[in-house]
DNA sequence: GACTTTGTCAAACGCTCAGATGATAAAGCC
DNA sequence: GGCTTTATCATCTGAGCGTTTGACAAAGTC
């Protein structure tokens, strides 16, 4: 029989893939959180429970845990589109990621801002393509006769999406106007009905 | 004949009404362009050509000057809503914006992201007051049965607004989709008349 | 014309923060 | 069991940055 080599991952003290797992959790939550400007690698390093140092280790410092935090999550994304099923219900969950996904929109966001022009074509690409299937079931709808031809599915797209981000990027709008948490469930589903509505009356609706 | 009192402004050495709206304008270029945390009081003075100290002098340091900076905006960006004919217009002019103001929309994208909760009332009161006009203005439409009265008017608000600050928020998205540049004037007319469409396809065309 | 107030600047201070160094111990290897 | 490699930590360092200090001169006051 042989020798236990080595414990359970879990019970392991030194465990270098739950390290940097936690890290990048960490990162995630500091980085949606503050963008990148005011991100504190201290304030990770204490999220995550581990020593400071270790994201010079793991990463190269504060940029390239930034840079290792865009791959991880570049392709992570888009499972949403494959399962929905009429644009305006790919829509309604697009908005409801604020909900379940609020980092992920909020990274998104404060990478829009921080963006200084045309970076890697490999960094943006894998989203590109996925967005240029959506794009394509526009161009259908449009044949069909089912939605306006006069429209630019691409900025069609990109207005969808950038709606569907509004109580990320405004919540002070929407606290001003309608009173309400901008990140209240409540208000995140009954936004994400709205929003799919809208895009009904669009023709959105297959 | 009186003595002269005071030269002209204009060529006075010292002219606090001047600094200070040096120092106002570079903090608008500067907090735009790389928002609260990512802004450096430097780099505001050396735009403004005025020592760093006088920062603190007029404002209350960096802290200061942002919400004087505030103050100053809140209530100038209203203007363009007045004089617009038809809510459609009125959303091509917003987008529009991102081509004359693209300041203003970016103080405000940066505004939403680095919110954390309610302020003061007075904070955001100004604004809600115009933006509850527009809202009637929907409620007008579809009083007529212009515009789907399933529609929440508020909600359909926000998510023009944030589709209109689209080029702002994601140049990413537009750059890597449509490849053109998300800044550039041609593009920016050409969201904005897409946006115009869109809003006439709801049914806000008067 | 002397005195006060106000606007401006250069330099220094102190703090924050990201990254480096070196020590230490666990894990893997023979 | 001894050696090497790997993971982790506490501490230090150096740069960046916002603010303070103190000097000084222009503008205003009588």
């Amino acid at each position: 029989m042989s020798p236990r080599r080595s414990p359970q991952p879990s019970e392991r003290q030194r465990d270098p893939e739950r390290t940097r797992a936690a890290i990048l959790d960490a990162a995630v939550a500091e980085f949606a959180a503050h963008g990148f400007a005011g991100a504190r690698i201290a304030a990770i390093a204490a999220r995550a429970g581990v020593n400071q140092q270790l994201i010079s280790y793991y990463f190269d410092g504060k940029e390239g845990l930034y840079q290792a935090l865009s791959e991880a999550w570049r392709d992570r994304d888009g499972d949403l589109a494959a399962t929905a099923t009429t644009p305006a219900e790919q829509v309604r969950r697009y908005a409801l990621e604020a909900l379940h996904n609020a980092d992920a929109v909020r990274l998104m966001a404060w990478g829009g801002l921080e963006y200084s022009g045309p970076a890697s074509d490999a960094d943006h690409r894998p989203r590109a393509e996925r967005l240029q299937r959506s794009v394509d079931e526009l161009k259908a709808l449009q044949a069909d006769g089912k939605l306006s031809a006069d429209l630019d599915p691409g900025c069609l797209l990109i207005a969808l999406m950038a709606a569907a981000m509004a109580p990320v990027t405004l919540p002070h709008v929407v606290e001003g106007l309608l009173g309400v948490d901008a990140r209240s469930p409540e208000f995140l589903t009954h936004y994400a009905d709205q929003l799919a509505l809208l895009a009904n009356t669009l023709g959105l609706a297959d």
